[in-house]
RNA sequence: CGGGGUGUAGCGCAGCCUGGUAGCGCAACUGCUUUGGGAGCAGUGGGUCGGCGGUUCGAAUCCGUCCACCCCGACCA
């Protein structure tokens, strides 16, 4: 490719919008451009990585035995009503209606599509397992996109979803899914980790993350230094030992602490540690754990409570609780317990409460009063209060005991892949069903795995970045090499040259960009690095009388001179 | 959805308070010079000042309203 023909248009001033080096370097380097808030055009240049990843993905994907198909981006709501998720998926899914009034959705997922495709697919259990996946444009009408390519509304992700007869064989599938993801990674060139997760609003049991490190992550990752354990803080148990609760030692006493909200405000009036707090939250319960729409129209109140330093882990409680789970609005807070938030406490509380492990050994602590104004102290359970219900709560912390007995690290990540054992839920909502060797019915079992193929480019970049721009790993780079032809017009002896030389490195099959612009030579190596092509060969008269070229491998400071041919360049590639 | 902020040339911004001919830098285009780390000189083109409405002799500027975008939070593959 000759760059005089290839539209690459840099910009040295940092756009003001972007405020992470990945969406900047792209914007910079013309990779993407906004069209809409988290929609992309992709150019020339962006998506010759975007393909690199994609095809790194689809090659994996088939070395693991998947088969690629591609499936509708809009689908009829029929489909999401039989799984029940039209109602369950809210404002995040695109609804839209044909001309006929119809209801549609721009698919922000396809369990339900491929689970309808199956329907007609399967006929024996002989078949079984299968594995498809796409490589397709999804969208989900994010609250907040972000951060360009990387919590984008729409955006490109690889989905597979397997369908074994057993979830034996489904743990097989979802073993082999989960080695082709290593192997994706691997290729690719990325740091990343793999956690326990939260399987969320898609469903079903055993569900891990892949996630890129990276400090401007969205993710939270607790890792067990020196050990195996690593998880999404959202979904990391507090396994550490408990002491024993101390016996009481205190009278309980109410004490005026008008204005008083938070925990910092109560420590500073009553003296106290923020470990010797008691925080107390209302919880709304929306839904429940019956299929009935009763229970799932149903709303419902409890009360938690933690230790005053530690952070509410709103994914436990929802998962305890069985339902969408969100902090209470004030007035219904005031409603249900005669106190505003921040007076709450477990004292003469008419909702249901439960108490966090650590806040359960608590003794003489302090707490709301559920009095306006008013915090108790010297409150211990069993003797003010009744004995609580114990849950896993909160949020686990640096430093703590991990439940593979290390020590917690906690580290940031970007989510690029998330692979799901879901069970029967979608098969069995869908009818999905196969006759088996004795001629029953069978309902599949079935797992699912995305990668979000766009955030991958962008999460590469967080990691492979300095003062100049990109530094692709070779495996995704938009091109291999890249020459600059220094005034080749002036000696049309060595413009030949670099013209030779171009050619034979391009029928050798190597992705070669030769930057034949009339720019001054700074300006066209600030280009090289900013795009972050992987080598770079300076061609030009000063080399060509002692036949020589100049090479440099990007991300190193020092430039060497090599023989003037295409071999020296070939084993500079290679090596 | 709550809070904050910003919309002026492709990009980055000034002008607005105190109403009166729409500016600067970069980029683009033309010419000449220049050619090893984002060149110099000369010239050219490009604007519904986010939209609509109001006040006024006159609105980028004041008022109202709507929209878009960004940040923080809540929420979420």
């Amino acid at each position: 490719m000759r760059l005089s023909q290839f539209p690459l248009i840099t910009s040295k001033e940092i756009p003001a919008d972007a405020e992470i080096p990945s969406h900047q370097l792209m914007l910079r380097s013309g990779m993407i451009r906004r069209v809409a808030a988290g929609i992309y055009t992709w150019s020339p240049l962006g998506l010759r990585v975007l393909q690199k990843v994609a095809g790194i993905v689809r090659e994996e994907m088939n070395r693991a035995g998947a088969l690629e198909v591609s499936m509708p981006s809009v689908q009829p709501a029929e489909l999401w009503q039989e799984s029940g998720r039209w109602e369950q998926m809210g404002p995040e899914m695109l609804r839209m209606q044909d001309r006929h009034g119809r209801d549609f959705c721009y698919g922000p997922t396809h369990e339900e599509v491929v689970t309808h495709f199956m329907r007609s697919e399967l006929k024996s259990y002989r078949q079984l397992p299968l594995n498809l996946y796409q490589i397709q444009t999804k969208f989900r009408d994010e609250t907040r996109p972000r951060f360009g390519v990387m919590r984008a509304r729409e955006f490109l992700m690889k989905d597979a979803y397997s369908f074994d007869a057993d979830a034996q064989s489904l743990a097989q599938s979802y073993a082999q899914m989960r080695a082709a993801y290593q192997a994706i990674f691997a290729r690719i060139g990325v740091d990343y980790r793999i956690v326990a997760a939260d399987s969320g609003n898609i469903g079903g049991s055993a569900s891990e993350e892949f996630h890129v490190l990276a400090d401007t992550g969205e993710d939270l990752l607790a890792i067990s230094e020196g050990g195996d354990f690593a998880a999404n803080v959202e979904a990391a148990p507090c396994t550490g030992p408990l002491p024993q609760r101390p016996a009481p030692t205190q009278q309980r006493e109410e004490v005026a602490t008008p204005g008083v909200v938070s925990i910092a405000q109560v420590c500073e009036r009553l003296g106290c540690a923020p470990e010797q707090t008691l925080k107390t939250m209302v919880l709304e319960v929306h839904g429940g754990q019956g299929e009935d729409a009763d229970a799932a129209a149903s709303r419902r109140l409890v009360a938690v409570a933690l230790r005053g330093d530690h952070t509410l882990n709103l994914i436990k409680a929802s998962r305890m609780l069985g339902g969408d789970v969100a902090l209470a609005e004030a007035e219904t807070v005031h409603a249900a317990t005669g106190a505003w938030p921040g007076a709450v406490g477990p004292v003469g509380l008419e909702i249901p409460l439960w108490v966090d492990r650590d806040a359960s050994v608590l003794a003489d602590f302090v707490c709301g009063a559920n009095r306006e104004d008013a915090h108790l102290r010297g409150v211990n359970w069993g003797r003010d209060v009744a004995e609580p219900q114990v849950a896993d709560l909160r949020d686990i912390g640096a430093g703590e005991p991990a439940p593979d007995g290390g020590r917690v690290q906690l580290k940031r990540g970007i989510e690029v892949g998330h692979i799901f054992q879901l069970g029967q839920k979608y098969s069995a909502a869908l009818q999905l069903g196969v006759p088996d060797d004795s001629g029953q019915t069978l309902t599949p079992h079935m797992g699912c795995y995305g990668i979000g193929v766009s955030r991958i480019v962008g999460a590469v970049i967080e990691q492979c970045h300095d003062a100049d721009g990109i530094l692709w790993p070779e495996s995704i780079a938009p091109f291999a090499l890249i020459i600059v032809a220094l005034n080749p017009k002036n000696d049309p002896e060595v413009g030949a040259a670099i013209e030779a030389l171009y050619t034979e490195l391009r029928e050798a099959g190597i992705e070669v960009l030769l930057d034949d612009r009339d720019l001054r030579p700074g300006h066209r190596f600030a280009d090289a690095d900013l795009i972050g092509v992987p080598h770079r060969i300076v061609a030009g008269a000063r080399g060509h009388g002692s036949g020589t070229l100049e090479y440099k491998r990007r991300g190193e400071a020092e430039a060497r001179d090599i023989a003037w041919s295409a071999d020296a360049v070939r084993e500079c590639l290679a090596g």
